[in-house]
DNA sequence: GCGTGGGTAGAAAGCGGTTTCACATCCTAT
DNA sequence: ATAGGATGTGAAACCGCTTTCTACCCACGC
């Protein structure tokens, strides 16, 4: 149970009014020094806190931000959720966290639970479009709680929801990318990993479509296969490569756990990374570094990141204004996942 | 913002009274069939949501469980949260986390935090024992919450805390690795990793000793490395190691990231894994099978273990009896990071 | 000398639920 | 026929805190 302590009971012994101690406990309006000292002490004394139902009730807000995601377990997710978490109380909000484990279906229920907590915010990491199976139920459900709460959408997109778009610049991220395998001398490039109805996946690919096109390399449509985000779909997909006739001679993985699962599968068949293969991966999770070869990835700035978000809901959840959308560079971090292609 | 629509509201274009309503909503005392019918519809109608913080004033509870955790980027613990997640969603309890970033200062700055949400429960992994600077304050801090507030401690220990203790078998553990290292051949074995004031430590160092000299194998004090729970806390242990005259042929990491790390070291220094050195981990993160070689590692039942701890908690908090302590078993894993040892 | 206004502090009205208590009805058992 | 027990419902108190409204005191100025 909470306090058994309240308000009240500091008054009595303070020998004031409860409006009095509620203002030193609010700073709502200034209190005579004497006083506020006297009440200070017997606050002190029983270290009292305030009844969080009670402020919230009579405040109308909760202070608490929630955050959905799909997969606590992903580096990326969590090290970015620990960022945001450090902000946010710095700030005095608080962070609820709901995981999805990949699933649309807990997604929506995350919504419910979430609005169930009347969060004064909504973050919504990895947003889903074009979902095989919309469920209108599910898309109202949305619409209708951001429309009530102020909802920022992380590297997502939703169709009919009033909400702040935070995006990573995949087009400078894929860009830089390109360059640089290009820049070894690369011209058969592959895509690997993601879903195609998740909104990463599309800008990834499209960034990746325009980046080759802008240097005259011709995309294979055969080596853009997707099959989701984790490390058992880098093996998946690399096998599928495998079967090709054709093979490119760099892949570029939607992100570095499935990164980790092609170098997995690339062992399996012997295939060299990077000397047969180069790699680069995205988010530089702190395992990219750990991979024998050491992968090569691009990278975001956590802390910025994580910081970034969680003023922008702020902010909002005050009424301020904020952009309806931010950008947020990402940098190519070299490793040893790449070589010049075997001239043969 | 939460919803405008109250249950007076509903009382009003049901023409019943709130009461009325309320006993619906709670099922606290049986209502009319008829009259449930006719509010049914117009709670339905409004969609309505009761507004959680009154509910709370009201129930004086808050149906959260406050979680805090060293470090959430590791898979141990993300893999572990998102199983108790499930089961507490289930049981319609929130999970609140903290994550305390390894950081002792901020582990008493989360339970701060979470007695200012008043969770009705309290889990706390990663427990610290004779801590360099064990700051009264926060001992009476978890003193203090843990008399008023249903406490768990995974894998842990506190003095003078009322707390249920769950924690793994690192005896039963521990003895499987010593027996299977031992039986390939391996009389000269090491441990690296982990801190000695953390109690997982000091248990799976005890354990391991105990091991070690039921089969009749020295243990080597210098053999015996503590420096942290990170990937590069195993190559730090492992460069040391290196250092000195006289080598192990296998190697206990405290934990799979800290195995990870030794891999890595190893790697930098040339020494095969396992040929020339066998090395075993502890978790079973889903990453121990993406190296090279894949790590043998004891794993727990992650379903059963996040379950044990919610329902424990649960059970504690309903005013239930809980033994006051539980013991989870734990399997180890063959891999590819072990092999007899060169005979030289 | 008295109206005026700033600085303090108390009383009381919410905030949105739950629950106790009281009161009808109606049904059953004596 | 009637006490007594369910059953169903409403009125009102209560959970603990914030905040508006009001009242008081005292210094100040005309």
């Amino acid at each position: 149970m909470g306090d058994k302590v309240t308000i009240y009971d500091i008054a009595r012994e303070a020998e004031v009014s409860v409006s009095t101690v509620s203002r030193i406990l609010t700073g709502s309006a200034p209190v005579n020094p004497e006083t506020k000292q006297k009440v200070d002490a017997v606050l002190q004394k029983y270290n009292f806190r305030p009844n969080r139902a009670a402020r919230n009730l009579s405040y109308q807000r909760s202070t608490m931000i929630g955050v959905i995601l799909p997969d606590i377990t992903n580096p990326f997710f969590s090290t970015l959720f620990a960022e945001m978490q450090r902000h946010a109380i710095a700030k005095d909000y608080s962070l609820l966290l709901f995981n999805a484990m990949n699933s649309l279906a807990l997604e929506s229920e995350g919504l419910a639970y979430l609005a169930r907590h009347q969060v004064d915010g909504l973050i919504f990491m990895g947003g889903r479009v074009n979902e095989v199976e919309p469920s209108p139920a599910y898309q109202m459900e949305i619409a209708e709680i951001s429309a009530r709460v102020p909802t920022i959408i992380v590297n997502g997109e939703m169709p009919g929801v009033d909400a702040v778009i935070v995006s990573t610049s995949e087009q400078s991220g894929i860009a830089q990318v390109v360059d640089y395998l290009s820049g070894l001398g690369h011209t058969r490039i592959g895509f690997l990993g993601g879903s195609s109805h998740i909104t990463v996946t599309r800008n990834r690919q499209q960034s990746f479509c325009a980046a080759m096109s802008r240097l005259a390399l011709p995309v294979e449509e055969q080596w853009l296969i997707t099959d989701g985000f984790s490390i058992e779909s880098g093996e998946k997909t690399l096998e599928m490569l495998l079967r090709l006739e054709k093979l490119p001679t760099a892949i570029i993985a939607i992100n570095d756990l499935v990164a980790l699962g092609i170098l997995k599968a690339a062992r399996r068949h012997h295939i060299d990374i990077p000397r047969q293969l180069s790699l680069v991966g995205f988010d530089d999770i702190y395992l990219a570094s750990v991979s024998t070869p050491e992968l090569t990835s691009v990278s975001h700035n956590y802390e910025y990141f994580g910081r970034t978000i969680v003023e922008t809901i702020i902010s909002r959840i005050k009424g301020g204004d904020t952009p309806s959308s931010i950008l947020l560079d990402m940098q190519l971090v070299i490793r040893d996942s790449c070589q010049p292609p075997e001239s043969r």
